[in-house]
DNA sequence: CAATATTTTGATTGAAAAAATCATTTGTAT
DNA sequence: ATACAAATGATTTTTTCAATCAAAATATTG
């Protein structure tokens, strides 16, 4: 059976959808909308306050923003502990007057918060939430490339983005991956964010690689490089003995 | 020499910190623990109401929790909810579909989290925070001009940030000044500010300024451009008899 | 350091808003 | 259709708020 909504329901969403849209009404504005008496609306003032969706204030009320902070998805969440591990041993690499180039994800977000509380640095980024997290530090300046934002990974994309950082010089680089194997090299899921990584990696002397073990000896949809233009990995646990060797050969530093 | 609090300063602090400790706290309960009149309980919630840092409920008040993206200096909190009122009547101007334009300040951040809600949007901006906040929502396409971080007010410039805007058009701009005038028309305080705001005028079909009444009359340090080049102003409070007329003549729409 | 402005505070008061009360209407179930 | 319960609106009572003004505290000046 369909859901039945009373008359009374009916008049608190429609009150709520408008405190939603104007965040702040006198109890008088809504009276003029609703339809209804004084002593009504302060009943379904009341009731929706009662749950917490919105704070009754001196003359009417105003919407209470559930959170808006920002949320990462549960799957970015996956293997938090050691991205945090990697992202303190990367940071470990990081001097004072460097400048660093830090791609979108997970784990470069967190290499953000660890270099945070280091001095007179320049990061070059493509992530708006990394700039964002940065800008708390009044030493460290932040370039941003510009570009179309993608809403989910606050990754910056497109060409506006890539002529940007051709006028750039990164000196080291840190890129978040998929995949790392000996033979096919980088790679990650997303066309833009391989490009991305291309772009930054060309700009910079050194390419240190980030990941968690679950991306060793994986290829991911598109690459971004082979192995022997990467300078060193950081990983939080070792790497298989094919890809050490690999590494050993291509003289790449592995940290973990 | 030390910075001199005033007791009036130190009272609003204790009583922030109570705030914050317990969310919400009645007028009564405060009073019981400042040692002072309810008319002045009533005076510093009021202070601080302003600057957004609670919120003033029925019987008492409730801590608002600091947004990301807003610098929790008092300076940026001056007249908050003045702000709060202009960013709902400028939001109004936006319909879905809209590409605007948005610099960086409190109110236009404001105007983001109004038009947050809104559907098929395009939003060019120079204010990371301004992105960060419009991420939330997936079906506005968030542009963001490049360039070096203002770890502040969180703003992009450069000579970078202005090439990537000459490939933009804007529909509806908005943006945020320090001072209007009849004769010097908008100005602002920061020269870089100015600069940007200079440039994606150019790149816009129409220009909106939005400013709080203290900016009425005013001219700050750096001009963005004579009044003619306005085409709508929002502000809280009617402007001045001058400033009314000045619109008047240039055509320009007024809305408060 | 005293004398004078300025600001801050607290008490009082009138106005506004919120809650409580109760009669009336509306909706529901038998 | 009738009785019952719930919701609504008008009225009254209580609480809370804002404005005013005098007193106190603070800062400023000669």
């Amino acid at each position: 059976m369909a859901p039945k909504r009373t008359k009374a329901e009916i008049r608190q969403e429609k009150l709520l959808e408008l405190l939603k849209q104007h965040k702040q009404l006198s109890v008088r504005e809504m009276l003029s909308r609703l339809d209804c008496s004084e002593a009504t609306v302060r009943r379904d003032l009341d009731a929706l306050a009662e749950t917490g969706q919105i704070i009754r204030t001196i003359g009417g009320a105003r919407y209470n923003d559930p959170l808006p902070g920002i949320s990462f998805h549960s799957k970015e969440r996956f293997k938090w502990e050691e991205k945090e591990w990697i992202a303190d041993k990367a940071s470990a690499l990081v001097n004072p007057g460097d400048v660093i180039g830090l791609t979108g994800g997970t784990t470069t977000f967190l290499i953000a918060r660890a270099v945070k509380s280091l001095n007179d640095l320049t990061v070059v980024t493509n992530a708006v939430n990394i700039a964002m997290e940065l800008a708390e530090n009044n030493s460290i300046q932040v370039v941003l490339t510009g570009g179309v934002m993608n809403n989910r990974t606050f990754e910056l994309a497109g060409p506006l983005a890539e002529e940007k950082l051709n006028q750039l010089y990164i000196g080291k680089m840190f890129i978040g991956i998929d995949g790392i194997h000996a033979e096919a090299g980088l790679s990650t899921h997303s066309e833009l964010e391989a490009r991305m990584a291309k772009m930054m990696m060309k700009r910079s002397e050194q390419t240190i690689a980030v990941f968690d073990d679950s991306k060793i000896d994986k290829c991911s949809l598109f690459p971004i490089s082979p192995l022997s233009a990467v300078d060193a990995v950081v990983c939080n646990k070792p790497l298989s003995e094919q890809l050490t060797a690999a590494c050993k050969q291509l003289n790449i530093d592995i940290y973990y």
